[in-house]
RNA sequence: GGGGCUGUGGGGUAGCUUGGUAUCCUACGGGCUUUGGGAGCCUGAGACUCCGAUUCAAAUUCGGGCAGCCCCA
């Protein structure tokens, strides 16, 4: 499993060398599968991914959302009711025309995204306002016709699509739950150890049909940010299109307001790409197949090392930790090296020394020392996978701080970052940036309410976020 | 859309100029020996992107297809 030792040891000098191989040589994801743009998860992998689907299903259970799951086909009319939409979508649409030799009378489209199809169904669902407000989600593959080059977890043709879809009896509720997906996000990227910025998209690239978009932009390795989830309201424009309407309590017929949040297999591409360093991946625990390896050094009286180790795994088992013993037979230095590669956050060495002693020898995945315990602080092992989690925390945080910088000059927006900066919110000026350093808007900073004179046209202007972006 | 480059075992590569038995590393199977930071030896299996042309003979030359990468619009 472990390759050329080398072309690990490249992350700041190639990062998109160094992304391939990990998820090549870590188990994440094949590529090799003939359709561009659509890989293979493998078991490490996925198991990593459905770790972050379930603390979602966890946040939006709690949030009062539900899982639901739609068919995965749209029938061209039920698609062509929002035009904004389709048209957004016109050109990244995969179409289904024909059943076995019959073309079909109506073509289907593998969704891009699910509105249509949901909002279909949610006027049978609707009728009143003791219906509201009305939420789901669901997490499924969604289908888009990329043609620049495919990244895995980055840019694929299957999306891994977390989608929340709900209907409000008013606007204001509809922006209360804004900030309850706020609420999830940062649940969720407290957990991912990731930090991002809140960037509401431009006119012309927010959510085709939505009112507006908020992104949530993180920066990478490799000079470029990445989108890793956005929430949009949409207020009336869907449910006048697709005639989602409610009685109220007054007896008056109204349109519901409706929003939605959306998350992908982009969350683990950052989680990789933030936490990763030249061994190999960095999981925090909350994402980590295996939370503890124990690695039993083989030598005289293995049989008895064997049997400490399971003693070990079973208390971590019986206090709920994801812990596997290594009887692989290689030497230990290699098994080392293998399970920092694949992120595992604690090693437990267990030789001849800590049977003897009662002790077990700790290795911190982001720590060079290790420690030794005894036997009976076996049950303070969360506290040692939260001090990995601090750690990975306080590494992504400086690499935030360190690659989203204010500037107050148009001459320096040719740093390798995502910057910030004050904007009118114009287009010939973001344009006029793009044009200077390739880095595009990513928009207005929600949080930040600060205002000065556009860095380009000395206009008015808010903290706005521009980067290249993957 | 235009131009350039590249396709060799699972992964990474050498060979191509000058046609003849395909190199090495890694991963994989078997055996022995090792095991507290990527062990060693023996052994086995595994590849020339596809189609056509030239030739006694093509990974190598030529034409075309397909795929990927880069640059320009």
């Amino acid at each position: 499993m472990v390759k050329d030792k080398s072309l690990m040891e490249n992350k700041k000098t190639d990062f998109s060398e160094w992304y391939n191989e990990i998820i090549d040589i870590a188990g994440l994801s094949d590529k090799r599968y003939l359709i561009k743009g659509m890989n293979v998860w493998l078991p490490y992998g996925l198991k990593i991914m459905q770790s972050i689907d379930s603390l979602l299903r966890d946040y939006s259970e709690d949030g009062g959302i539900n899982e639901v799951s739609f068919p995965v086909l749209i029938s061209r009319e039920q698609l062509e009711v929002e035009f904004e939409h389709v048209k957004g979508f016109e050109n990244e649409i995969y179409w289904v025309t024909r059943g076995g030799t019959t073309p079909l009378d109506i073509d289907l489209a593998l969704r891009p995204t699910s509105e249509a199809a949901m909002y279909t169904m949610f006027p049978l669902w609707i009728r009143s306002h003791t219906d509201l407000p009305f939420r789901i989600f669901q997490i499924v593959s969604v289908y888009r016709y990329e043609t620049k080059h495919t990244r895995s977890f980055i840019r694929v043709r299957e999306i891994h699509f977390y989608e929340a879809h709900t209907a409000h009896k008013d606007f204001e509720d509809a922006e209360l739950q804004m900030e309850n997906y706020l609420k999830i996000m940062d649940k969720l990227s407290e957990d991912l150890c990731i930090s991002f910025s809140m960037d509401i998209r431009p006119e012309w690239d927010k959510f085709p049909g939505a009112m507006y978009s908020v992104a949530f932009d993180t920066p990478m390795p490799g000079s470029r940010s990445l989108q890793i989830g956005t929430i949009h309201e949409y207020g009336e424009n869907f449910a006048r299109n697709y005639g989602i309407r409610y009685l109220d309590d007054e007896g008056n017929m109204k349109f519901v307001s409706q929003t939605t949040f959306g998350l992908s297999e982009r969350l683990l591409a950052a989680v990789i790409g933030i936490h990763g360093d030249d061994k190999g991946l960095i999981l925090p625990y909350k994402l980590a197949p295996v939370q503890v390896i124990i690695v039993p050094i083989q030598g005289d009286e293995y049989d008895k090392i064997l049997e400490y180790s399971t003693k070990i795994q079973d208390i971590l088992k019986s206090i709920g930790v994801r812990c596997r013993i290594d009887e692989r037979d290689y030497t230990p230095g290699y098994k080392y090296n293998d399970w920092e590669m694949k992120g595992v956050p604690l090693r437990i060495e267990i030789g001849r020394r800590e049977v003897e002693d009662n002790t077990v020898t700790i290795s911190m995945r982001t720590r060079k020392k290790k420690i030794k315990i005894s036997l009976d602080e076996l049950n303070n092992i969360y506290s040692y996978l939260r001090d990995v989690n601090q750690d990975i925390k306080k590494h992504a945080s400086e690499f935030y701080n360190d690659n989203r910088v204010f500037i107050d000059n148009i001459e320096n927006i040719n740093e390798e970052k995502m910057v910030t900066a004050y904007w009118c919110g114009n287009k010939e000026c973001s344009d006029r940036i793009e044009a200077l350093s390739e880095k595009t808007a990513l928009g207005i900073v929600r949080n930040d309410n600060e205002a000065g004179p556009c860095i380009v046209c000395g206009k008015p202007g808010k903290v706005s976020a521009f980067s290249r972006t993957y």
